[in-house]
DNA sequence: AGTTGCGATGAATCCTTAT
DNA sequence: TATAAGGATTCATCGCAAC
């Protein structure tokens, strides 16, 4: 799914795009620098915040001021309001940062995935769906009392329940599945072997660094070439190289100058691919309005024309206006295909025909040639 | 639907049991009617909570048909702080009647797993997993807008974080699941056919009736034999349905009288599982266990259903988690297949038969519909 | 008797643009 | 901002009728 080699003519055609990217790192406190953006300029959020296992005492305030260690039940519920907190402070400056058609991804495993999602819900943010990341080779439960905890969870959301125009890939990914409908749940391996970054005594550099899969799906499914895409949450720099990879801008924000470091190096060697290969493809929800007057004006479909549906059960009148009559009615190929039905609404581009010495056209192949004239594809 | 019969030496033996057990439906609110309930008597809770859809308008499929939902009055609530009320409530009065030992499972959707999820570690119940239940045939996004939601979550915890000794059948698990250790995500198909409850005018008893496979794999996983089961939202009565089969007590609470009449009707009509297939078999971690237990919950081979070798030699007793007995012994099909041979190896899968009216079958071949059924792994 | 096809259905937060 | 209109959209399974 992630290539990397590209053709010489390829990587002419696409200075254009790349040379509006952009792909930093900002080394700081991600709640005060993503304040720092101007609001409503980030097209998608992918945050991989901190899981606070057992919240036993190394946490941080969002002031980063220390949190006491803990024995009794009192202390544990505060670190877990600790915990709250903290995830409330970066959400919010998360969303603050977001366009309104924006959406934001955050993944988790129980130990405080149901807080976070429990405190998105409260802010205003509007879940479209909690996705599953199923490890193909997860680390097995040891001590044999527990399941194998095989899974993490994604939880993906719009800015607000009312947020509309949000990106979603639907056409892409449906054909990227033998034609069916992508699922909540996705196996995809750990990240292992020549991916997992090593320092320079050979020990990993990060403790949970995300399989570039796991964005490449996250990042194709919801966002466009071009998109800006931050990440609260840097680390080893997933996110940015799998989005400079895919044509989208990025910017990290890191507390850490060590991970910074190494993902600012990570990233500067990734290679983008080919516009070409990334450009999203023509799907009937983005192809060009075409009106069936235009049909009437081009002359693809005389005045006069009998429209019929696939079964010849029924049958219209084609219009000068564009309009056509059904009985003694006239309205839309829609609204006289409702009416011949007797459903309250209908696609009158798959329903009608016209009638041709070589059988039944769909007058949707005739928009098609409009269409593909159009230049569009 | 290979075997179901139990032989009548086998139905003899299970009176002892039997008699012991209780399975009745409450009427009433669970809070109140749980509290009346002696403190700590309880080893597990599965509760099926309403979702709080918090659906708007109408949905309908591309051929136009209307999608029926879940519209009941029991499902809505006026707020999120309404329904984390309502959480609390509950949850409080089941953890009061859990012995210290017990555990909780809890099922939900993203609509309301996060809620419960938090509230559950804030009134410190501790979690062990969550489990994804992963639908082989759910319903498809119709409009293209989102993901397919193809999996529901359950989480299963411990009454608190020092709770020590609850069950967990890691050997019996592993043995059932080909000597590998269970996983956190489940694929089960939907509740539907003869096993969804109709009524009179053949409509659905209940909107979200739980497949039986789902419970079983939870009673079977984390409860024993006359164990005291309760479910706090009795709904159909699904799990005591499958308390009852599996040899446990079981105590529902519902308020709605018709989906209590349904269920009560349902779980007496339960003709529960020789003793025999139910026993657990303690033993030392390093002897090897084997299993099938898809096969087993997907209703391909029936608990108590013999297994033979190719010659009829050798004879082995189908337990209800997935292992088998030989004699006195109980294992996996591979470590029982070994021993019947008395080799030091076998391939269960291509030495254990089930009789059938055309003849001897191989159970490879079982495994093979089910894989073919559900595109594994 | 076995095969094929059609209809029904499942915990669903399910549209976008123009006026 | 509210309303109207255009027009885009489904997978696995089961039961039953038709052949």
């Amino acid at each position: 799914m992630v290539g990397s080699r590209s053709g010489a003519s390829l990587r002419a055609s696409r200075t254009q795009l790349e040379s509006a990217l952009e792909h930093r790192i900002v080394v700081g406190d991600c709640v005060a620098e993503m304040s720092k953006l101007p609001a409503g300029s980030v097209d998608l959020v992918f945050a991989d915040p901190p899981y606070n296992l057992q919240l036993k005492g190394d946490l941080k305030r969002p002031d980063d001021s220390h949190v006491d260690a803990v024995t009794d039940d009192w202390d544990k519920f505060s670190s877990f309001a600790a915990y709250d907190d903290f995830t409330r402070a970066w959400l919010l400056a998360a969303r603050r940062a977001m366009k309104p058609s924006a959406t934001l991804w955050v993944i988790g495993s129980y130990h405080n995935i149901f807080r976070v999602g429990a405190i998105m819900q409260d802010l205003g943010f509007w879940v479209l769906n909690d996705i599953v990341w199923r490890k193909s080779n997860p680390m097995p439960n040891f001590r044999g009392r527990r399941f194998t905890n095989a899974h993490e969870t994604m939880i993906w959301a719009a800015r607000d329940e009312k947020a509309k125009g949000y990106t979603f890939n639907y056409e892409a990914l449906k054909a990227a599945n033998d034609d069916v409908q992508a699922r909540s749940d996705w196996l995809i391996p750990l990240c292992t072997g020549d991916e997992r970054l090593k320092g320079d005594d050979g020990k990993k550099v990060h403790p949970t660094q995300k399989p570039e899969g796991l964005l490449a799906r996250v990042l194709l499914s919801s966002s466009k070439p071009g998109d800006l895409v931050i990440d609260p949450f840097n680390g080893t720099g997933t996110t940015g190289a799998v989005a400079k990879r895919l044509g989208r801008s990025y910017i990290g924000f890191e507390r850490d100058r060590q991970y910074a470091k190494a993902a600012e190096a990570r990233i500067a060697a990734i290679e983008p691919l080919p516009e070409a290969t990334l450009a999203p493809f023509m799907t009937a929800r983005s192809a060009p309005r075409v009106a069936f007057a235009e049909l009437v004006e081009r002359g693809l479909i005389s005045p006069g024309t009998k429209l019929v549906d696939a079964k010849k059960r029924h049958g219209a009148l084609v219009r000068a206006d564009g309009a056509i009559m059904f009985g003694d009615k006239v309205g839309s190929i829609h609204r006289m295909g409702a009416m011949a039905q007797g459903a309250a609404a209908c696609n009158g581009w798959t329903f009608w025909h016209v009638e041709t010495n070589k059988g039944l056209r769909l007058i949707d192949e005739l928009r098609a040639e409009i269409r593909s004239e159009m230049g569009s594809v």
